[in-house]
RNA sequence: UCCAGAGUAGCUCAAUGGUAGAGCACGCGGCUGUUAACCGUGCGGUUGUAGGUUCAAGUCCUACCUCUGGAGCCA
């Protein structure tokens, strides 16, 4: 294989006769000679390459406009010049691939609106080269995290026959024509199918004999919500283990925040530095407090309480028995501890069947992480091992146990205190990269009324 | 889905109801170990779509489409 720019910039020493390959960002031509700006997307650095006059191949330096691709052969010696500090002294170039003048990538900046409608061709730019550098290293730290605690990689369903998780609407998968509810045991499957909300369900039974597990893949949800935090196709990370209660859950998931916020800024440097500048000039300031400064615990009657006595008018008020909204979550996070916050034992009828419901019976043993500038990136709970108890969770929510035959069952054959999370990755991109928009954190986007590429 | 804003050249944006412009991109010429190069010059338009008001509409009115921000739902 050729040498990457990355390993080219990296060099120690000079080198002959190298091959570089990559597209070109510019040109600038001199008596006598040009310089090429080549960009491999390898890192965020260019190679500047320096073709003389009568160089071989030099003929096609006229085609070698912005966007074209091109191979260059050459010398890779220190440059004399500011701005880098190696260079490419071209003996051979040759131009692989055309880009005609309307080649919609320009040197200056684009707006991200405008990106997102040729994301065939953002890739090439400065910053979606950076956040798809990140996107990769951040999922392989990720699997690193988990693979070192002994967690098990689950690849739970992408379809699913398990009707109403109360996650959200789903979409239907099916082969029939024409009136779908008409005969649905004639679909595919023998009842309607969809796509999956959440893998917990199933990683939950994996749980109960590989002790330690987690899924990490694609989720949908039919919601008609255009937000720049939503896509109706995401990747989820759910962890789950059993012989865990709530404080080790809580643990779990304030320790993967810190390492993901690390990894960022350990590992993507450069791109770190990059939206640094461009994108949020806060991203840093975020991440070095949320590995620095202690998760603050708090139960949720305790932050209604700190948040009816904060002397603040919020635009929603503060309530029992209510869902604590992004401007309360942000206050408890940015304003009252200052430190990343972990809020559980939320009421009981504000959360689903599956959580785990205290001795007081009115709250379950939820929680939810908090972090500064974006509010809840984590939400979690231990679930209900209890036969009784999660038949009657069922029962209260109007969802018949039948459904759930084989999740029930769970509790009637060795059932074990268990408990997890669920963190959107796009979420967690968007926090560590200072990017505002779901859109511009995911290869293509999917979101109500756009699925073009 | 609800509320608000926006839609003008390839891109980013101007334009009191009265002759649609600039910068960048692109073409040509010049200059230069250049760095989002620079200087000159040229090209570039069904003003989102369909109606309406008016002597006259990019501008005012109505509907629709698309995008953006916020809300709800949530990850």
């Amino acid at each position: 294989m050729h040498a990457l720019i990355r390993h080219l910039l990296r060099a120690g020493s000079p080198q002959g006769a190298v091959t570089a390959r990559g597209w070109v960002r510019t040109r600038r031509d001199a008596r006598g000679f040009s310089f090429l700006e080549l960009n491999d997307g390898s890192c965020f650095a260019s190679l500047q390459v320096v073709v003389d006059e009568g160089t071989p191949g030099s003929e096609c330096l006229p085609d070698l406009t912005t966007g074209a691709s091109a191979e260059v052969e050459g010398e890779l010696v220190a440059s004399p010049a500011k701005g880098q500090s190696w260079e490419l002294r071209a003996t051979r170039i040759a131009l692989i691939g055309h880009a005609g003048p309307d080649y919609p990538l320009q040197k200056k900046g684009h707006s991200l609106e405008f990106l997102r409608e040729i994301a065939h061709l953002r890739p090439r730019s400065n910053l979606f080269g950076a956040v798809f550098r990140t996107r990769s290293r951040l999922a392989h730290a990720v699997h690193r995290f988990f693979q070192e605690r002994d967690f098990v990689h689950v690849h739970t369903p992408i379809i699913t026959t398990s009707d109403c998780e109360g996650a959200g609407e789903m979409f239907r998968v099916t082969t029939l024509k024409g009136d779908l509810d008409a005969n649905p045991a004639a679909d595919f499957f023998g009842k309607p199918a969809y796509l999956t909300v959440s893998g917990q369900l199933e990683a939950e039974t994996f749980a109960c004999g590989l002790s330690r597990v987690y899924t990490f893949g694609p989720t949908f949800r039919a919601e008609d919500s255009n937000t720049s935090r939503h896509a109706a196709e995401f990747w989820m990370i759910e962890p789950e283990m059993a012989f865990c209660d709530l404080a080790g859950d809580m643990a779990l998931a304030e320790e993967f925040i810190k390492a993901l916020a690390l990894a960022m800024r350990e590992e993507c440097a450069d791109e770190l530095g990059f939206f640094e500048r461009f994108v949020d000039k806060e991203v840093r300031r975020r991440l070095d407090f949320v590995i620095e400064r202690p998760f603050q615990r708090v139960p949720y009657a305790e932050a209604l309480q700190i948040l009816l006595g904060s002397g603040r008018e919020f635009a929603y008020p503060v309530e029992h028995g209510r869902n604590l909204q992004s401007e309360h979550e942000r206050y408890l996070t940015e304003e009252h501890f200052k430190a990343p916050v972990t809020v559980f034992d939320y009421p009981r009828a504000i959360k689903p069947f599956y959580m785990r419901v205290n001795d007081d019976q009115e709250t379950v043993a939820a929680m939810d992480v908090l972090v500064p500038g974006i509010g809840e990136v984590i939400g979690g709970s231990q679930r209900e091992e209890r036969l009784d108890q999660l038949e009657q969770n069922l029962a209260r929510q109007g969802l018949r146990p039948a459904d759930y035959w084989w999740y029930v069952d769970l509790r009637r054959f060795g059932s074990v205190p268990h408990a997890g999370f669920g963190l959107g990755f796009e979420r967690v991109l968007m926090f560590l990269t200072g990017v505002g928009n779901i859109r511009d954190v995911i290869p293509f986007a999917r979101t109500p009324g756009s699925a073009e590429f």
